[in-house]
DNA sequence: ATCAAACCTTAACGTAACGTCAAAGTTTTT
DNA sequence: AAAAACTTTGACGTTACGTTAAGGTTTGAT
């Protein structure tokens, strides 16, 4: 009847129910990551309930933004130690440090927003301008006596920001 | 005496003064985004001051993360418009866009950084565990009355996972 | 039983933006 | 003139898969 009985599925119904894809678990098996319980006669890959728990674990891992080397590594650690208390002193370290790069990745983030919003504010200034890109400085930043063009370094060709730069 | 003068500069240079590397600077040549101005006889690219100003640019747009492709798209606008108005209301878009995105991004990481918080929380409940890591369920969840370990996923052995899992 | 649909297999290229050799030629300095 | 410093092209490595391609396997229906 049917080839994939004894609980066990094929690649397709475990990315599903794990919700990835196949390509993925066969990527995340060539990394040593999780491998199939066994083969059908015809070479398809076998997963248990386990090995779906063992993906599903892996994934969660993924969301909390883990490369699969470190996601190897922490997995891993579960047959290093006795018990769940020293399991999770193991871990905490790799969440806490985590959690720093990603505090990290937030205050980066927030310097290049800063920088946006900046820059907008300086191009706006330009809106109204008539003289041609190649011209040296804005009617409204003339008026403002604002540096506005000049301090956006894209936004003036590259003759004019060089003819700047050699006078000062 | 020199085979790099009229205020020209080889490859090092460059690179230097605009705070980026020769491979880099190469990348971009590979890409269409900048080029040298001329080769010396032994084949040496040679820049000029205008290089170097298109350089910072690239560089300046890549603080706030555009990617290559967009790059180019924003510098060759430069050619496409009469005034520095017309200029400004387009890049205007590009830099709304970004910022918009730069926001999305931020969010991500806020999501991210609290499914790791709570899993801190979750975890640190497990400390004072001496079960073995297969095991079900912490004294100190119990007592708590909480689905810590369970709620997660990669702390408990696949096999315990699965377990609660048929029980479902 | 047979046939098609749906599924699976391996293999391999593509992605972004460079880093990092390697082997050999050029410029500059001593 | 030789050595030090610089440059050249070429090519592989990186991350985590997506996306074909060409060809077997299972499954469900008839």
């Amino acid at each position: 009847m049917s080839k994939c009985n004894d609980g066990l599925m094929h690649i397709g119904k475990l990315a599903k129910e794990a919700g990835t894809t196949t390509r993925t678990v066969r990527y995340y098996e060539e990394m040593g990551l999780i491998c199939p319980e066994c083969r059908s006669s015809g070479g398809f890959r076998c997963y248990s309930h386990e090995q779906l728990a063992r993906l599903r674990m892996i994934l969660s891992l993924k969301e909390m933004e883990f490369d699969l080397e470190h996601i190897k590594v922490i997995i891993d650690k579960r047959e290093k130690h006795k018990t769940a208390g020293e399991l999770a002193h193991d871990i905490l370290e790799d969440l806490n440090g985590r959690l720093r790069e990603v505090g990290e990745q937030i205050a980066h983030y927030k310097h290049v927003r800063e920088t946006l919003t900046q820059t907008i504010a300086s191009i706006c200034a330009c809106l109204p301008c008539d003289l041609r890109v190649e011209e040296r400085l804005c009617p409204a930043c003339q008026t403002l006596n604002q540096p506005t063009c000049q301090s956006v370094p894209f936004f003036h060709s590259p003759s004019t920001a060089e003819t700047l730069e050699l006078k000062l």
